[in-house]
RNA sequence: CGGGAUGUAGCGCAGCUUGGUAGCGCACUUCGUUCGGGACGAAGGGGCCGCAGGUUCGAAUCCUGUCAUCCCGACCA
């Protein structure tokens, strides 16, 4: 390709709208454009980048022995409401595009596959001689994100590997989700990807295990924590570790303290001389359920400590059975809608009477009661009184009616310890998440009533994985990887082109004429090859070669009627003076293990 | 949805305080000089100043509303 025909404009400025460097850049280099927010048209070089990363997961996707499908993007109301998604999807999270045709027919935009695929694999799969299987697509998903952000990272129409696998017992699962796991790490390796396999809580998918990939990068939004020695890695919110010790409180009889005005662990512990490891804090909050209703819930957890939200809400899940949207502090406004008296926050303790609750308009008028290993483990306590101004010092559990339920809601943090080894400190880094791996168990062939006969001529339910690469956020996470302070440097593998000829200049007939034997040589060995045939100055052209990132750039110029040109390499400008055939050689041999 | 900010040419911005009919840099077109790291000079083209109301003789500028975009939180490949 010829840089003159390839619509080719760049920018000096950077457009106000990209804050992230990769974002910056992909605009810069003429990547992509904006249509409306979340929203971007792939130019041709980065479609030819989408396209290499498309060739890298097909060819790893079918050596795995996974079969390439493409799944509609338009689906029916109905297949949603069957798996019970279609009401969180649309009205609840809201995160589903839907429509409706002219004939008043439902529909939604595709966010994610799981209703098509399971349904279509229960019409055609019906021995567990068919088993296992493993379909996949690359398609564009759409999903109506809260806010869109940083270009591609995170958009409302995106280009997603998705791969779902159906097998007739757990075991054979497993198989094949380590077997993606592998391919994953493959997958990335060849695309020039360092990433963290880390372990995952697997949202509104659902399911069992999970893990996720991470990009690691500045620009990450995901926090990850990893040990150093390397044994174990995962997401802030489904992350594990040991609390630090709680500063004992030395039992006494308990007692009612006055603390006016202290409503904050820091307020109580300054003025009491307290560490926040001795108080149990209490968090009033409610929780919305998918079918509407609220259910009003007390947490307790050690002062120093913070809730983690994920893991409250996974507990809510199991304890109320049901699905469970999302959990807001209770404030005075809401208790006054509902029509109920005054609550002492700042002042409330675990044992908070289900009585505040009486007469409540559309909540549950019992309290759900979860405390946090953290606070369960204190032997003596400071909590709220449940009186304004009123704290008790020196209390245990028996004296609040013991510890309902006991679950692990805190937020493990950077500088805690792990659990496999009290030795390895947990370090934070950030991460952008380009793939996700699921053991979806059998959830979804349930609730769709798919399956198969089984070895014994009785029904079963499909046990499923499900598999997942964001294709085109992980080309702009490449470039949060490989860049410098002026331009992206795409790992080869990916790059739109892997060499650019430059004609330094143009109007030199030597330098064209050579210029355009070794484009047309390296093209017919097979090489992706782009050649700067305008009438620029060489300092434009060499701007811009760098801007977009092309790996090689072979620079025709002064040594041209020498029959001698210059190979610089994008990442270290690394520069060798070589003869004609010398370069082409070189070409061959640098691009020969990536040829399709 | 809550908090913050911004909408003026393809991109980056000024003008708005104090109303008088739009300007700078980059990009684009033509000519000349230049020609290995985003050249210089000259001459051009391109704007419903987000949109709708209002105030005024007169609005990019003041007022009201509205829409859009971006940033901070919840969502996720």
């Amino acid at each position: 390709m010829r840089v003159s025909r390839l619509m080719l404009v760049t920018l000096r400025d950077v457009p106000a709208e990209a804050e992230i460097i990769s974002h910056q850049l992909l605009l810069r280099g003429g990547y992509i454009r904006r249509i409306t927010s979340g929203i971007y048209a792939y130019m041709p070089l980065m479609w030819r980048v989408l396209n290499k990363i498309k060739k890298i997961v097909e060819q790893e996707m079918d050596a795995a022995g996974a079969l390439q499908t493409l799944l509609p993007q338009l689906q029916p109301a109905d297949l949603w409401r069957d798996s019970g998604r279609w009401q969180t999807y649309t009205a609840g999270e809201g995160i589903m595009f839907n429509l409706k045709d002219r004939q008043g027919r439902q529909l939604g935009l595709g966010p994610t596959h799981e209703e098509i695929i399971t349904s279509i694999a229960g019409e055609i799969i019906h021995s567990y001689k068919q088993l296992p299987i493993n379909l996949y697509q690359i398609q564009t998903k759409f999903r109506d994100e809260i806010r869109p952000r940083y270009g591609l990272m995170r958009s409302r129409e995106f280009i997603m590997k998705d791969a779902y696998s159906f097998h007739s017992n757990e075991k054979d699962l497993k198989d094949t989700y380590n077997k993606m796991n592998t391919t994953y790490k493959q997958i990335f390796s060849r695309c020039g990807l360092k990433t963290v396999a880390v372990e995952a809580d697997s949202g509104s998918i659902g399911g069992a295990a999970s893990q996720e990939f991470m990009v690691t990068a500045d620009a990450g939004e995901d926090f990850i924590l990893i040990s150093p020695d390397g044994n174990y890695a995962a997401n802030q919110e489904k992350a594990i570790s040991k609390p630090p010790k709680a500063l004992s409180l030395n039992p006494s009889e308990p007692k009612l303290i006055d603390t006016p005005n202290q409503k904050t662990i820091e307020e109580l512990c300054s003025e009491n001389g307290l560490d926040p490891s001795q108080i149990v804090k209490v968090l009033a909050l409610l929780a919305s359920i998918e079918n509407g209703e609220k259910h009003p819930v007390l947490i307790s957890i050690r002062g120093d400590q913070e809730l983690n939200e994920i893991k409250l809400i996974n507990t809510l899940k199991t304890e109320i059975g049901k699905e469970v949207l999302g959990v807001t502090p209770i404030t005075q406004e809401q208790l006054n809608l509902q029509g109920l008296s005054n609550w002492p926050f700042g002042s409330i303790g675990p044992d908070l009477e289900d009585s505040n609750l009486n007469g409540s308009k559309n909540w549950k008028t019992k309290f759900l009661r979860l405390i946090d290993k953290t606070a369960a483990e204190l032997n003596c306590f400071v909590c709220g009184a449940n009186k304004k101004n009123k704290h008790r010092i020196y209390m245990n559990w028996s004296l609040l009616g013991g510890t309902p339920i006991e679950v692990d809601l805190r937020k493990a943090k950077a500088g805690d310890f792990c659990c496999h080894n009290e030795n390895q400190k947990l370090q934070e880094k950030k991460g952008i998440e380009v793939g996700h791996i699921f053991q979806l168990g059998r959830k979804y062939s349930e609730v769709l009533e798919t399956g198969f006969t089984n070895e014994v001529g009785t029904q079963e339910r499909f046990w499923m994985g499900c598999y997942g690469i964001g294709i085109s956020r992980l080309a702009q996470a490449a470039i949060e990887q490989h860049h410098d302070e002026v331009g992206i440097c795409w790992p080869i593998s990916i790059a739109p082109f892997e060499v650019i000829v430059v004609i330094a200049n143009i109007k030199d007939s030597s330098q064209k004429e050579l210029g355009e034997n070794i484009y047309l040589e390296l093209q017919a060995k097979g090489i992706d090859v782009l050649l700067d045939d305008r009438a620029e100055r060489a300092g434009v052209k060499f701007k811009d070669a760098d801007l977009i990132g092309i790996p090689w750039k072979i620079v025709v110029g002064r040594e041209a009627e020498k029959g001698q040109v210059e190979l610089i390499k994008r990442l270290n400008r690394e520069t060798k003076l070589l003869s004609t055939e010398k370069v082409i050689e070189k070409m061959f041999k640098e691009t020969s293990g990536y040829r399709k």
